[in-house]
RNA sequence: GCAGGGGUCGCCAAGCCUGGUCAACGGCGCUGGGUUUAGGUCCCAGUCCUUUAGAGGUUCGUGGGUUCAAAUCCCACCCCCUGCACCA
């Protein structure tokens, strides 16, 4: 451990010292720019920000070596509400959150300055590069920022995007619906929750149900619409109040908390007076689709907070209405006391409307019973009232009760039916939280349309045709991620961009507002370019104001006059554009999947926006989560999201301390690939030092002859496998299987080298263990440095050159030969391990036969044309032809099995090779070993010889 | 609800897009053996069932279908996971 520390310290000073990936503008190099998206800094970086990064590095590494001009430049995100947050819970002395940044690191007496956000920021932005040096990766420090006013070029970069965007009209001022606290004033984000973490917005359907007695409507509330022709009674609450409202023209009864909520949707309230509820329980109300009269009862399950505080009873098809109405069947007293005749109740029988196989015509009377529910209060009730709408809603098909609707789907139903209602002013939209959701405060909140909000006119056709026609020229790694590229583009909708507190840049045109926090990081790979004249101080602040940034990155306007007008040097000028159209458009983004329907398809919008299409983005690489694994008593393994309150979160420092950087590196880049989840299993990493170990003694390995025998030819030919198979694995991105192809794959190959040149090593493995050190180098740089040094090597590895396919070196002979001993050496192994667990004596001898020539005709001949002629043409020939049953029952055999593979072989290299092993093979089994041709011989053995597989007689 | 992704031999997990070479890569666990011998590491073999010679049988969520041939293609069904926006 203090070895390995003490190399991966070494040459990370080296690399540094030597500028190694400090990389500038080489005019007719090729280049990689590659980036991630920058962390957000509350806190230190974790395993999850180690997987995406490391995926990067591999690649920029692996382009390096390539022969690349490479670029990975750093920045730290700021911008928005949590560190602010966090700055606020300090200075209030929370103690849940000062334990908890106790609990990650940070010493007591930094408390005092972390009552300023920016202090917060000043400090995670030192441990991450401190975490990102140790890791050893080959970023480009010159370029580094944090967003927010601290990098004030850099507000001005994003007021310049954004005045860009604003006159380009891409940025609208529209209303738009939010969770919303009446109290707070405030809409209420996931995390200011007492409750509803998962609500969503979703459309109730208000359904006018005219009540002659008081003029007015009740307005129930459903998901169900299309349940209207069942309705059989309204439900109100009968310890809530109502009230009446004028509603857009028209007089509803609604519960008096649920009033509010048409005048936050945009609707014209006036005129809101309470009504007594006795004046409607016992009255009727008029069905707008049926015009059936239906009784208004107390029904207590009602929450009189939610959506409007009326219900519709279709006790048919809804498990709740039945239940309901099946109590107060039973209990006079509970309709009675409001002055309610029970008769009425009594009369009361459920209406079906839809038809479904495995159900009676009362889908809830079904459930209910089934479930054993009892009364409205019933707890199970959610799932009764879950797994019956799911069915009817999947299967259900509407009856003839629901007059031109019939026969059609309930899905297709609803939306005909609301269609037809909102047109026929039966029925208006209230949208509602799709759970209760309360605030941090305590107060239930609503939906509200909040006003003049600004946004990103994501709608807009024109502009998405553009980011569509942009993904289609793009690379996505893996594949399949294109298409959750393409939904998330069908799907998204205009999007705020502006927020009212937190960090951040003001929004240029109303500094009231500040940009918010996904969309000031969406092209600021393009600042990177900038960064490093600023950080160098070169360019100053003065300078960053639009003209130039059009002149940088559009390349509008002139040079000596910008440089006359603003004090600009020409020269600087000119040369920070000429980097631009050098670097960019970036080559790669690697980033985790979870950004997908966010950041990085905003990033593609603002890019297709406002870069010309020469500058769009070239590739997006997208991975899974990481989840921690653990191994359970027995012996399972279970994988969980990584979280602070489980115990299993992992930081980058947690795993570079314990275990240094190639160990954490190699641990990052082989827990999994692809967008699936990745593993860590922390129990599992101590022993992936031994991958080090045995890299490392292999390189020390000096006992090497030079004697190039048929195995050395062999084992060169196959690297050029390997070479080839990780060349695609690092194109790919899929590191896990680079790891695999680089140093699994060719270790087993050395294993069989070894074992068949009897223990000893020649040309072949110096020439294999280079070309392995050489490919692994991107994965473990550290070690792969240390034995480039050792070995004498000029420069860096990093620099050195990837190995390449070289043709000369495939020896397909030498490989078809060693295949077919391996097949043999498989066959005697399973022979003997067969009669030795019968209680036989392993052999003392071993007699091999290997097949007569006439065999490899019919062999050839099946494997160049197939078996489907084989017969016919076989037969031609005289020489098979004589042969009779033998040759037609081994010609079936193959036929039996389908075409051979495509591999050739002849009697004479069968004989070759297997004379040659000989040594090899006495040596695996410690038995005597014969290789006798089958052609003339009586053992019986003989006779079932076939190419490829000799007959074997063991003594 | 809408959208996406899955269900593989104890566990994790390849393969499926481009059907056959798949009883099905690899890792873990387990069993036996070796090294060591206090363990761990390390190395070898085995790990669906049957089988006294390299063989056969039954498997890849369930049920059908296409095909000479399906884990792989088509249809239906069951189950699971993820995202759904003003949050970084």
């Amino acid at each position: 451990m203090n070895r390995q520390l003490e190399i991966e310290k070494k040459w990370q000073s080296k690399w540094n010292e030597a500028h190694l990936f400090e990389r500038d503008r080489i005019d007719g190099m090729p280049k990689f720019f590659g980036n991630f998206p920058f962390p957000y800094i509350n806190g230190k970086l974790h395993l999850g920000h180690g997987y995406s990064m490391m995926k990067l590095e591999a690649t920029i590494r692996y382009q390096l070596m390539k022969g690349k001009n490479i670029l990975w430049p750093f920045g730290f995100h700021a911008t928005g509400e949590p560190i602010v947050g966090m700055a606020k819970r300090v200075a209030e002395g929370d103690s849940n959150q000062i334990r908890a940044l106790e609990l990650s690191g940070i010493p007591k007496e930094k408390m005092e300055e972390f009552k300023d956000p920016y202090n917060i920021v000043r400090y995670f932005m030192k441990t991450t590069e401190d975490t990102c040096r140790n890791l050893g990766v080959a970023v480009d420090w010159r370029r580094k920022f944090v967003t927010t006013q601290l990098t004030p070029t850099f507000s001005k970069f994003i007021e310049w995007q954004y005045r860009k965007l604003h006159s380009m009209g891409y940025v609208v001022q529209a209303s738009h619906p939010v969770i919303y606290c009446p109290s707070c004033k405030s809409p209420t984000g996931e995390h200011d929750r007492l409750e509803g973490d998962d609500a969503r917005i979703v459309d109730f359907v208000l359904l006018y149900f005219y009540v002659p007695d008081v003029d007015a409507y009740l307005v129930p509330a459903t998901l169900r619409p299309e349940t209207v022709f069942g309705v059989t009674n309204i439900f109100l609450h009968p310890d809530a109040t109502y009230v009446v409202a004028n509603v857009d023209g028209k007089k509803v009864i609604v519960s008096e908390s649920t009033a509010v909520k048409f005048k936050e949707q945009e609707h014209e309230v006036t005129d809101i007076a309470p009504i007594d509820l006795k004046e409607l329980f016992g009255k009727y109300a008029i069905n707008p689709m049926t015009e059936e009269k239906v009784i208004i009862i107390p029904g207590t399950f009602i929450d009189p907070d939610g959506a409007t505080g009326v219900v519709m009873s279709v006790p048919a098809h809804a498990p709740v209405d039945y239940a309901t109405l099946m109590e107060l069947k039973e209990n006079p007293e509970l309709v009675e006391k409001y002055g309610i005749d029970h008769e009425e109740i009594k009369k009361i029988e459920p209406i079906s409307l839809i038809e479904i196989q495995g159900f009676s015509e009362f889908p809830a009377k079904d459930v209910v019973e089934e479930m054993g529910i009892r009364g409205q209060k019933d707890p199970k009730l959610k799932d009764a009232t879950k797994l019956v709408y799911r069915k009817e809603a999947m299967h259900g098909v509407t009856k003839a009760i629901t007059g031109k609707y019939q026969g059609k789907s309930v899905e297709e139903v609803k939306d005909l039916l609301v269609k037809d209602m909102l047109e026929e002013h039966k029925a208006m939209i209230l949208k509602e939280p799709s759970e209760i959701v309360v605030c941090r405060c305590g107060t239930r909140n609503y939906v509200k349309f909040l006003e003049n909000q600004w946004f990103l006119k994501f709608s807009d056709p024109e502009w998405k045709a553009k980011v569509y026609k942009m993904i289609d020229k793009m690379t996505f790694y893996p594949p399949e991620a294109k298409n959750a590229f393409i939904r998330t583009v069908d799907w998204v909708e205009n999007r705020a961009c502006v927020r009212q507190s937190g960090l951040g840049t003001p929004a240029p045109w109303d500094p009231e507002w500040i940009i918010e926090t996904l969309s000031d990081s969406v092209i600021y790979m393009a600042y990177y370019i900038v960064s490093k004249y600023v950080n160098e101080g070169s360019f100053k602040e003065e300078w960053a104001i639009d003209p130039i940034f059009d002149y940088i990155y559009l390349g509008k306007g002139n040079a000596r006059k910008l440089s006359k007008e603003h004090g600009i040097p020409e020269k600087l000028l000119k040369d920070i554009k000429k980097d631009f159209q050098y670097w960019y458009g970036f080559d790669l983004r690697s980033s985790g999947k979870d950004l997908v329907n966010n950041h990085l398809t905003f990033m593609l919008f603002h890019h297709a926006a406002i870069f010309p299409e020469k500058y769009w983005p070239k590739a997006i690489h997208v991975n899974g989560y990481v989840n921690v694994a653990k191994k359970t008593a027995d012996n399972k393994i279970i994988e969980e999201k990584m979280s602070k309150r489980k115990g299993n979160f992992k930081t980058l420092d947690d795993l570079l301390e314990t275990f240094g950087a190639d160990i954490t590196r190699i641990t990052l880049l082989t827990a999994g690939e692809g967008m699936e989840d990745a593993a860590i299993m922390p129990d599992e990493i101590p022993s992936y030092s031994k991958w080090l170990n045995t890299l490392m003694s292999m390189a020390e390995e000096t006992d090497i002859d030079d004697e190039m025998q048929q195995i050395d030819r062999w084992l060169i030919s196959k690297m050029q496998d390997q070479i080839q198979k990780t060349i695609d694995n690092y194109e790919n991105i899929r590191t896990r299987s680079a790891f695999q192809s680089a140093y699994h794959e060719t270790l087993h190959l050395i294993k069989w080298y070894t074992n068949r040149r009897n223990g000893t090593k020649g040309p072949g493995f110096k020439y294999a263990r280079e070309v392995i050190i050489k490919m692994i180098a991107p994965m473990l740089p550290h070690l792969a440095e240390e034995i480039w040094e050792m070995w004498g090597r000029k420069g860096f590895i990093a620099t050195s050159h990837f190995p390449h396919v070289e043709k000369d070196k495939i020896d397909l002979d030498a490989e078809y030969g060693e295949k077919y001993l391996g097949e043999v050496v498989d066959d005697l192994k399973n022979l003997i391990s067969f009669l030795t667990s019968r209680g036989n004596d392993p052999p003392s001898e071993i007699v091999l036969y290997v097949s007569p020539q006439w065999k490899y005709k019919i062999y050839e001949e099946a494997r160049t044309n197939g078996t489907k002629t084989l017969l016919k043409n076989i037969m031609q020939d005289p020489e098979i032809k004589s042969k009779g049953k033998a040759a037609v029952s081994y010609a079936q055999s193959l036929m039996k099995k389908g075409a051979p593979p495509d591999i050739p072989i002849s009697y004479e290299t069968e004989m070759k090779v297997l004379e040659e092993a000989i040594p090899f093979i006495e040596k695996q089994f410690n038995a005597k070993v014969a290789v006798k041709p089958a052609e003339g011989a009586d053992h019986p053995k003989a006779k079932v010889a076939v190419p490829r597989r000799p007959g074997i007689v063991l003594n």
